[in-house]
DNA sequence: TAAAAAAATGACTACATAGTCATTTTTAAC
DNA sequence: GTTAAAAATGACTATGTAGTCATTTTTTTA
């Protein structure tokens, strides 16, 4: 937990060095991210930091935490009530969770390098949380949904959970391949992460649907 | 390139070379990796290992090496002709391709950490070889076998790849979930696996064929 | 056995890191 | 304007790292 100094800093302030911060740990390893570096693109005393955090932890645990809560936000604005069935629902949660990514790209990295690359020792036991949440969340719903004979019978909850997981996060990688975008080098060069249109993110993600729909649904 | 020096060594010493090294960067990002610590576990001096190789890169590129060569070893000896079909044949890779996981567990450990969580700014210009590769193998593949009929019309060549990759890479996460196995703990500590019987891991194989086959096969 | 070549050694350099803390500067209170 | 509390500072410690190289030990050659 931050200590009290970091939360009197004026917005500004703050905001400045949790970009920072969250830069850092969003392009390297818990490890090999630099609180020394920090500092210097800052300009500020290295003990400030320790003003500010009880230590590299404490600092790397708030970043993800702030990243969460704005990531959660994005999720839990849409309804499934709104929506004729799954697919159309799906598509939709899909495309407003990418708003998040397009929105906050620094933060959707940290979380994307939490959940993926990491592997420092000193962070081992904080990594595999917001996946485990993610995946006893949409059990629940495919349960739920599987009553509404959204999904092919005879197909495990455990296997769509897990295809329907493996499926949407893999997007990102789709788009390097198929329009060359480099996410990375976009955010760190201050460039957005979609040239000119959305039209191909769009279809990236109807393309993936349609072959999510076809294995998963009823014939 | 390893100097001439370390090919001098008996097959012995450079076995458990390779091994201890390739456990400490199976288990640790480039930059995390310790050469101190290699040789403290091997129990020799520090300059020897700059008596085989140039620096920790030249180590790192040879372990990556040393593994791709077994791994494509696996992967090229079933031939397409001896399956009646594309499914078939490939159930059949994807299980032999394990083999490789069950028996070269470390090096399979490396290929996927170099595949998908390495982040050090020394090897980025290493990293994606691979995945090209078996992105460029798998796209003349598919080509080849869409003018058999194998695969629904109008599914665009680039995401049969892109789904086919991502699925099979897959696997380890699921049997995670589905059985609670910790692979890299499983293999520090020396033991099987899978415990008692291959079966599970053939049912994963099996309940995830059927998905891929759904998505993508006609109707 | 003696000389020459090859291999192993480990103290050492140069550098980077996280975290500390006595001191100085800034801000707030009166 | 004076005092007290809060915040910022940066030199410093302790620790770890990759890589070097003169020296010693081992192996090979003659």
């Amino acid at each position: 937990m931050p200590k009290e100094t970091f939360y009197n800093l004026s917005e500004e302030k703050r905001n400045r060095f949790v970009q920072i911060a969250l830069e850092e740990f969003a392009y390297r390893d818990f490890q090999a991210a630099s609180i020394t570096q920090i500092v210097k693109k800052l300009g500020i005393a290295k003990g400030s930091v320790y003003q500010y955090f009880d230590d590299k932890l404490d600092l790397w645990l708030y970043l993800k935490k702030y990243s969460e809560e704005i990531k959660i936000s994005y999720i839990t604005s849409l309804k499934r009530e709104d929506y004729p069935n799954f697919w159309e629902y799906y598509r939709a949660m899909y495309l407003h969770g990418i708003n998040f990514d397009l929105e906050h790209p620094l933060c959707s990295l940290l979380l994307y390098r939490i959940g993926f690359k990491e592997s420092s020792e000193q962070v081992k036991p904080y990594l595999h949380t917001w996946k485990e949440e993610a995946k006893i969340f949409f059990r629940q719903w495919i349960e739920a949904e599987k009553k509404l004979g959204t999904f092919e019978e005879g197909i495990a909850t455990d296997i769509i959970v897990h295809f329907l997981l493996t499926m949407s996060l893999s997007i990102t990688e789709l788009l390097q391949d198929r329009y060359h975008i480099d996410f990375e080098k976009n955010i760190s060069e201050g460039k957005p992460l979609f040239g000119k249109n959305k039209e191909e993110l769009i279809k990236a993600v109807n393309d993936l649907i349609f072959l999510m729909e076809r294995a998963l649904k009823i014939n």
